[in-house]
RNA sequence: GGUGCGUUAGUUCAGCUGGUUAGAAUACGUGCCUGUCACGCACGGGGUCAGGGGUUCGAGUCCCCUACGCACCGCCA
């Protein structure tokens, strides 16, 4: 028996008990005639002590050990003579009578310590070493206490657990597909799922009315802090339901969550907004609502007053930053380059500070002091508040003020992790328009159903219609999201017309999908969740890598495997394949 | 496809306006030490300053290119 005992578990209770532990040394502690081994495994640090009337042997292997050797210490636990209250194990250590070598370690490229010395990417490279530190155990702890939640509340609700495959066929639309060639099938390829989206709806045309899968999906796009290549989603699918149905047992699992993950009762039924509410309070689609500094159109108060920045734009937008009266010019400053940046496109930053006395702004030439406290007003802001104002396309507009919100927020500290304000945001449109192709794409998927009452708009005004979607959204991420699909062959007809695909193209893109409802569709819907993004959420951290016990680099490359990588000749031309030069 | 920041000891970093032999902390090695737990003390080894090119009497430092890493924009139905 290589342990009797974790090195986490003993405690004064077991003082006089011969035991055997196994993990790895922390660290050696070498006093001379006495020498401290902390030996941890992932439960704990247990310490390990040996002196002058120690079997000799056993401290000569003791003192010959390094860093991350692993070793098998028998002893007898005992009492501390001066304890330690900061570890669970504390009262107690282990009088080593035999010490044995199971493996031997080189000196780590960083510390194995609950804060590490190391780099990002050395600690990628050498993630098995990462992830014996305690911040990566409680992260994949966490994840797992969350699966077993999420399996937990959906299973005692019916769901049943249904496993779709990962070859699968491409889908043209959407994100890039990873491809897989067919050595069976020459020339052709498989397609690894972006989600089981059609799947599920099939499962759905198979009787099975509750459906879920933690589920791995894969999309072959560019990386971001909460986006890897392949991802997690809690994907479910209900039949015979409305969008009410719907979000009230997610609503349910979500408080079920909160509650026994984070041990936070949400008491209040979830905010449920109107997609362009979010767009024109917050400037987008995933509103951080931990606090407030909501956004207020001022184009009929700014407008006609010969200020040409303003004439000229479609839409004039502020909010008021808490407290910021009392920013520097510096600081304003700061913020207009913050909005000016490439990434963020404004012309430049219109400011106003209100104070007891009155107020002061940028464009105090162009109004009297009158009209800027009236938009000062519009947007909320009393006294030591700065108001800060935005003008341009609208929808441009609103997400560059959104980003300095966001930013100001951030400067505030009121971005608390601990803290969260989750919403439903509801009432999408069903089409955006794209000026570059000049059509209409599906914002969610071509199977997402309108709203009833928008359905004479179709024809005469898509961007009209309202799509039954909606997103399960948190402090300003989308953790989730989803919507009643179509299930009448003929609406499903029109909405690929509108799409702009043939019949023809339309039966050979989704004919599976639109042939199985043939055989009787059930009104269904369904949603699905990002694991990876909800773990990070409650973890408290913004990268979704710290929940991936192996996750993929800022390039999509797996720095420890270092894929993806070359294959043999002989692979390729089993699979028929032969490969171009990249262009230089 | 694009933007920004970064790359100096095993590791994390400092290194000013270009100027003698590139430093600190930590880790590592050796020795001493009977109650440590961030042990302490002493000594020691350790550098292609990411790679290449350029400017200069002289480049870790300035310029250009490349590679790599991180963040972001585009993209992600």
């Amino acid at each position: 028996m290589y342990r009797t005992h974790t090195c986490g578990c003993l405690r004064a209770s077991n003082v006089n008990e011969t035991v055997t532990l196994a993990g790895w040394v922390q660290k050696i502690r070498n006093l001379g005639a006495m020498t401290f081994i902390d030996l941890r495994d992932r439960y704990g640090i247990t310490q390990i002590v040996l002196e002058e009337h120690s079997p000799a042997e056993a401290r000569a292997v003791a003192c010959s050990v390094g860093r991350e050797w692993v070793i098998q210490v028998v002893g007898k636990v005992i009492e501390r003579e001066s304890k330690n209250p900061k570890m669970a194990t504390g009262d107690i250590e282990v009088a080593a009578e035999k010490v044995v070598v199971l493996h031997d370690a080189e000196v780590p490229p960083f510390t194995i310590e609950e804060n590490s010395d190391g780099g990002d990417d050395l600690r990628m490279k050498y993630r098995y070493l990462d992830l014996r530190r305690p911040p990566l155990q409680r992260n994949m702890i966490l994840r797992h206490k969350m699966a077993q939640e999420i399996r937990r509340f959906l299973s005692d609700e019916g769901f049943l657990e249904i496993e779709t495959p990962c070859l699968v066929g491409s889908t043209p639309e959407g994100a890039r597909d990873f491809v897989v060639p067919s050595r069976m099938s020459p020339n052709q390829f498989y397609a690894l799922p972006q989600s089981p989206q059609t799947l599920k709806q099939l499962l759905m045309v198979a009787g099975y009315d509750k459906y879920f899968q933690i589920v791995r999906c894969f999309r072959d796009e560019d990386l971001r802090a909460d986006r890897q290549p392949e991802f997690t989603q809690i994907d479910c699918e209900m039949s015979f339901v409305e969008q009410e149905d719907v979000l009230e047992i997610f609503e349910r699992w979500a408080k079920h969550m909160f509650k026994h993950v984070m041990g936070i009762e949400l008491t209040e039924p979830l905010r449920r907004m109107p997609w362009i509410e979010a767009m024109e309070k917050y400037g987008s689609d995933k509103p951080d609502l931990r606090f407030g500094m909501e956004f207020s159109d001022i184009t009929d108060l700014a407008k006609g007053h010969g200020f040409s920045v303003f004439d000229d734009a479609e839409y004039i937008t502020g909010f008021a930053a808490t407290g910021c009266a009392t920013y520097t010019r510096k600081q304003i400053d700061a913020l207009t380059e913050f909005v000016k940046r490439q990434q963020i496109g404004a012309k430049g930053l219109i400011w106003i500070r209100v104070e007891e006395n009155g107020v002061k702004s940028s464009i105090d030439k162009f109004y009297t002091p009158e009209e800027v406290a009236a938009m000062a007003a519009r947007c909320g802001a009393k006294a030591g508040d700065m108001v800060f104002i935005l003008c341009g396309k609208k929808f441009k507009t609103l997400t560059q003020l959104c980003a300095l919100r966001l930013e100001v927020a951030q400067q505030l500290g009121l971005r608390d992790p601990q803290q969260f304000a989750p919403l439903w945001v509801v009432d999408f449109p069903l089409f955006e328009w794209d000026d570059e192709t000049q059509r209409y794409y599906a914002v969610h998927h071509p199977f997402t159903a309108p709203k009833l009452e928008d359905v004479e708009f179709l024809d005469s005004d898509p961007g009209r219609v309202r799509a039954n979607a909606y997103d399960f959204v948190c402090n300003g991420t989308e953790i989730g999201g989803g919507s009643i699909r179509i299930h009448d062959s003929a609406l499903q007809a029109k909405m690929f017309g509108l799409l702009g695909f043939t019949p023809e193209q339309a039966q050979e893109r989704f004919g599976f999908l639109m042939n199985a409802f043939k055989y009787g569709a059930p009104p269904h819907g369904g949603l699905a969740f990002g694991f990876d993004r909800l773990c990070s959420l409650f973890g408290g951290s913004e990268s979704i890598r710290d929940y991936i016990a192996f996750p993929k680099n800022n390039a999509g490359r797996d720095m420890m495997l270092d894929a993806p990588g070359y294959i043999d000749q002989s692979q390729l031309d089993e699979l028929y394949l032969s490969l171009v030069k990249p262009e230089e």
